[in-house]
DNA sequence: CTACCTAAGGTCAACGATTACCTACCTGAA
DNA sequence: TTCAGGTAGGTAATCGTTGACCTTAGGTAG
């Protein structure tokens, strides 16, 4: 059973031919005959041979890989990115490694380390919070995906957070909110920090006053959202609405509101949910699509493995849609609406 | 910049030694001096050397990663186990391939093909619908997660689909319900199967009429599943309750209940969904823990690849909780509740 | 003083495929 | 007739690391 592993220069004595020729029958090269060609592809069929990858990648120099590294793998938003980009790399031969990495302080590094120690042919990268600058030695293509990335002037694809942001805050007090609450993860993260960015220009440019009690940092998931959601319940003066600025810490809010009755406060969420649209009310959101952020990633990642363009690094910057859904278009107690 | 690769020579050359003593201090050997030791790795550090670990898996004969396949990544339930995966493989310093299995016919094998050719330590595989036959020859380690596999006898951490899926309809018919749709994936599908077989016997056990036309089969997402659920809301005889057999196809039902205002029909789910605790009336659910599976089966696959004990193909079965929370507990109109 | 052992380190080949560079042979044009 | 050029195929070196095996110096027991 365990029999030894096939190799090109069995095949080759098979055939009666040298391994270079076996090597140019199974990579299509066009050198060979067709009668060689026909004698050799038999003998590959019959002892079931199969290109060792190791072997050719160390030949090589590049593994025909790609290495994905996102914060949270299990969270719906990367996990469709990630499945948008296995469903590219597959069509394009390449294999798809995939590392979190959010879980601890230099892991994100580490796991990179690790990708590039295989020699991985291109890298596309959520960043959570490290510095990417051990990058900028090696030539490995990297394209960021959702953030920015410091350390490392490198292809980006992503949304304007903050103009975004400040356009959720706009509907809003389009309909007459003037104390609107922001839940927001922690502020080191890029996307958390523009997204609040907006939303504090927007009250600037629409004459609201900040209220800085009404602003929620460290939710970093649905259970911290929630609990703080229970307190923006407990507050002697609710806000009359809530820009939830992810949509992992919008169930957590939605789950609050739905369970202390308080399903009258507006909210909206920075990005789409399952299910956000059969909850009553259905939920406002910013349609925040991961795959096609993931499909302009992987694209461009392409591009640069190919590498036959000189690149300068780009940015890509994709437009998100506001999808009315009813939490989003609440209108306060006792205020009329304005717009 | 582009300098090239760090070699291990280039480091015995910098520390006037051998490149096997500098192996022998990257890999923790013992027969190394102190004081070679300390040079070596003075000289490691300052020229930034790392493994080339193409290089070492080729002459090890294996690489140190985990293939994982599952359906389909983006579906939260395959996302969280992936990312539990890649947790444990972290810990135990094993990268991690993803890949899909459910795209076409034979993507599978296709894709497990090619993670052999990479020499994968082992294996995780959530089978879709290949026959495994293939694998046999090969002694690489495998762990089916989530259903049996035809054509190998390999180690698998799964659920009772059977009976779990009659301890629902048993619920459900505790309640008084009689008519109970059915909602389910292809049958080719070894779960959709025995879920459905338990359903089957749920209403024969129960002296139930068995009525086909209540049984929607194919629903292979939430769309269509959502199709399904608006016909059985046109139905003459609506039935009374619904059983999803995925959380997947669960949203598309309660999609369609709750933009048909029909949440007084019953639905219970095979598996927990996000927001299923907040919709109106919150969804009972069997808890299909993701997580849970996913730890069993890596704990099992690493005593496998250390292969120091000759292990009997083993399967683990994890018994699921039902999460009562409203929407399983609706008694049909003009029923009086029976137990 | 011999025989044997251990520690520290080195040599060489091999893992399997590919690249760079040859060798024949044949064709056709000058 | 000769030389350029193409076709079919082979040879040897190499990618970077490690396993199997060897050497040397010194220590220790008998």
């Amino acid at each position: 059973m365990t029999r030894r592993t096939v190799r090109l220069s069995d095949v080759a004595d098979a055939a009666g031919t040298s391994a270079k020729t076996v090597s140019r029958v199974v990579n299509g090269d066009h050198r060979v005959s067709m009668e060689t060609r026909k004698r050799v592809q038999a003998e590959v069929d019959r002892l079931g041979y199969r290109v060792d990858l190791m072997a050719r990648s160390l030949r090589k120099g590049v593994d025909d890989t790609v290495g994905v590294v996102v914060p949270t793998i299990g969270d719906p938003f990367f996990a469709t990115m990630v499945e948008e980009i296995e469903g590219i790399a597959l069509e394009q031969n390449l294999e798809v490694f995939i590392a979190r990495g959010s879980r601890s302080l230099g892991i994100e590094q580490r796991v990179i380390e690790r990708m590039l120690a295989r020699r991985v042919a291109g890298l596309i990268i959520a960043p959570f919070m490290a510095d990417f600058t051990f990058l900028a030695s090696r030539n490995t293509p990297v394209v960021f995906l959702d953030r920015h990335a410091s350390g490392l002037d490198a292809d980006v694809v992503l949304v304007d957070d903050f103009a975004e942001s400040k356009k959720v805050v706009h509907h809003l007090a389009s309909y007459g909110h003037t104390r609107i609450a922001l839940i927001v993860d922690n502020l080191g993260v890029e996307t958390s920090r523009k997204r609040r960015d907006g939303y504090l220009a927007a009250h600037r440019e629409l004459g609201l006053p900040i209220d800085e009690s009404l602003e929620f940092r460290e939710c970093i998931n649905a259970e911290v959202a929630e609990a703080r959601t229970w307190e923006i319940l407990a507050l002697p003066e609710t806000p009359t609405a809530i820009f939830s600025t992810r949509s992992e810490t919008s169930l957590g809010v939605v789950r609050a509101q739905h369970h202390g009755n308080r399903t009258d406060i507006a909210i909206i969420s920075f990005g789409d949910f399952e299910a956000a649209d059969i909850l009553t009310p259905a939920i406002t959101v910013l349609d925040h699509n991961p795959r096609i952020l993931a499909r302009i990633a992987m694209e461009r990642l392409v591009v640069l493995m190919r590498g036959d363009e000189v690149c300068v690094p780009s940015e890509t910057i994709v437009p998100l849609h506001l999808i009315e859904r009813g939490s989003g278009e609440i209108t306060p107690p006792t205020v009329a609406v304005s717009a």
